[in-house]
DNA sequence: GCCAACGTTGGC
DNA sequence: GCCAACGTTGGC
């Protein structure tokens, strides 16, 4: 099992971090993204087991909110060809898809969520992609280093949920 | 293959 | 709600 880090932003009016606690399993397919560079992340890097921070944007305090692992690796994204899809691209299809999803499982929804400003705040968190000016990845990694900061800031015990 | 125009993201 | 920054598109 793998040791990658990783992110992923969601804006809450659209799909929040407790709409993913109400799914089945507390499991949801990451679909319809949209980004070459987030499929690559998608498709190819994150793997099973991998611990996933969840985050919360466009609202007034943009924050990660919570914890989710990826239960299943990268595979075709199918709402790229369905008719009534947000995000449809009819480049995409069954025999060639282009866009790739995973399934997330949510593991924690952190009592203390971690807001941006303070991660703005803190200087060992300057390298964080999240931060970088301009940014619009919505799925990225993590560093081991940041995601062991980012759990302490959220007072989750460092050891309950690693690996 | 350049680059202007456009649509979208996301912090503020 | 504003707007800067970004990725994509398409004319040339």
């Amino acid at each position: 099992m793998s040791e990658n880090c990783w992110l992923v932003k969601s804006e809450p009016d659209t799909f929040s971090i407790q709409d993913l606690a109400l799914r089945p399993n507390q499991t949801e397919g990451w679909d319809g993204v949209r980004n070459y560079q987030a499929r690559n992340f998608l498709r190819d890097g994150m793997k099973k087991g991998d611990p996933v921070l969840f985050y919360h944007s466009r609202i007034k305090k943009p924050a990660i909110v919570g914890l989710c692992s990826v239960v299943r690796e990268g595979y075709p994204d199918a709402s790229a060809w369905h008719r009534d899809s947000a995000h449809p691209d009819p480049k995409s299809t069954p025999e060639n898809p282009i866009w790739y999803q995973v399934d997330l499982c949510l593991k924690i929804i952190f009592q203390s969520p971690v807001l941006l400003e303070n991660l703005r705040k803190d200087p060992q968190m300057q390298e964080m992609i999240l931060l970088k000016k301009g940014n619009r990845l919505s799925v990225m990694p993590v560093s081991t280093a940041h995601y062991r900061l980012i759990m302490e800031m959220a007072e989750i015990p460092i050891n309950s949920e690693l690996a």
